[in-house]
DNA sequence: AGTTGTGAAGGCCTTCACAGCG
DNA sequence: CGCTGTGAAGGCCTTCACAACT
């Protein structure tokens, strides 16, 4: 539908532009209108002409000589990502980090609404988190299909990561985010992100201990 | 103290030796005692000349003909990563977050023990998190310097993150892991991993609108 | 025969420098 | 005059192909 045509863009690029999007919607609710690449640069900590070379995949956002409108940019980006329309997403797991993530969700995420939480445990269903009700996995496939839902969250134990990821993908799902510590085995059109500080404690510690630089954005 | 004259090793190396690390973890546990670059390719989803250029930065960990011993190159990857000693690190942030990251810390993460838990709010001081008492912000330089705390998360609200930093720098953290949505800005010579879905998710949809391919180990 | 370790080739991304415009 | 947009240069990492070794 846009303008460009499909031209494939470096995913170091895609990486980025969630970490702009979120710097300049908190510039727009401050009231900052103006900006350039020098200014966003400072605040998320990346080379200004890298913004440059980023944001030039999607077109001529900013002004010569002058900069980049706020409000004008956000959009755009918010259009490049795909954030105008709302995803539904589902959880599956309502422990503890599952309870906090569903109240997380509910509070602070835009955008990314959770439309079904699920658990194995019998226990757990008919309990209200994250203002869901939490059900059995038997009704996922349905909600998924009701919903058209694209996007998972997975945090249970390790030891059922990869099954759940199995009913995931058997009822459509095409993004997985999983806070389980294990690499999960899905089919070559899905989609798989993990969120494990684990992993970054252990990177951290490593760049500590061999002090050359390093971080991460 | 290791033979090799410190020579830097690439950033996206050092990214993948935890996820090896824990996989070759996950098969000793097994009773596991070979494997190949090629096996263990399969189970992070990491090219098998990827690992081995990855590994030879280390040594000469395998066998040519043969493969990888399994606890020898899990214990070799553990002592580059610096993962043989304690890691002592500390938290700030009591909430919903915090206590299921110390929960879950408590519970499943070794070689990274928690040492403290500070919040600012007076109501919750006192309380059991995760087997460790909360305890005021003016404890924090305190601990950091009495168990020698080089590392610290954050899960405070997006607001508060910022003054959290500086507080934590100036007891000498060197490397903070941080769940609050925004970038912080600390001197050169502290580390800060961020560690948010909502931005993941945000790569997702865009991967998902446009699918060429992606995803991440 | 089979798998590692590694130099060379290739590709992707960043850095640089400046042309292009406001 | 200032900042963006962009081609060219450079660097880092991945891919490839194979020699080295068990």
């Amino acid at each position: 539908m846009p303008l460009q045509y499909k031209i494939k863009i470096p995913k170091s690029t895609i990486d980025r532009m969630p970490l702009y999007h979120r710097c300049l919607s908190i510039m727009e609710e401050n009231g900052i209108t103006e900006t350039s690449s020098q200014v966003l640069g400072l605040r998320v900590g990346v080379d200004p002409s890298v913004i440059r070379k980023d944001l030039a995949w999607f077109g001529e956002l900013g002004k010569r000589g002058v900069g980049y409108n706020v409000p004008y940019l956000r959009q755009a980006i918010a259009e490049a990502l795909g954030l105008n329309k709302d995803w539904p997403i589902i959880l599956v797991g309502a422990g503890k980090l599952g309870s906090a993530l569903a109240d997380h969700n509910q509070k602070y995420v835009k955008h990314f609404q959770l439309v079904g939480i699920f658990d194995r445990d019998p226990a757990k269903h008919g309990r209200q988190v994250g203002g869901l009700t939490v059900r059995p996995m038997e009704d996922l496939p349905g909600v998924v299909k009701e919903h058209n839902v694209k996007m998972a969250m997975i945090a249970v134990p390790a030891k059922e990561a990869q099954a759940v990821a199995h009913v995931l993908v058997k009822a459509g799902i095409k993004g997985i985010l999983s806070f389980a510590p294990i690499s999960l085995s899905v089919p070559e059109d899905v989609l798989v992100y993990n969120s494990d500080y684990h992993l970054d404690l252990q990177r951290m510690a490593y760049f500590i201990d061999n002090r050359f630089d390093g971080g991460v954005g």
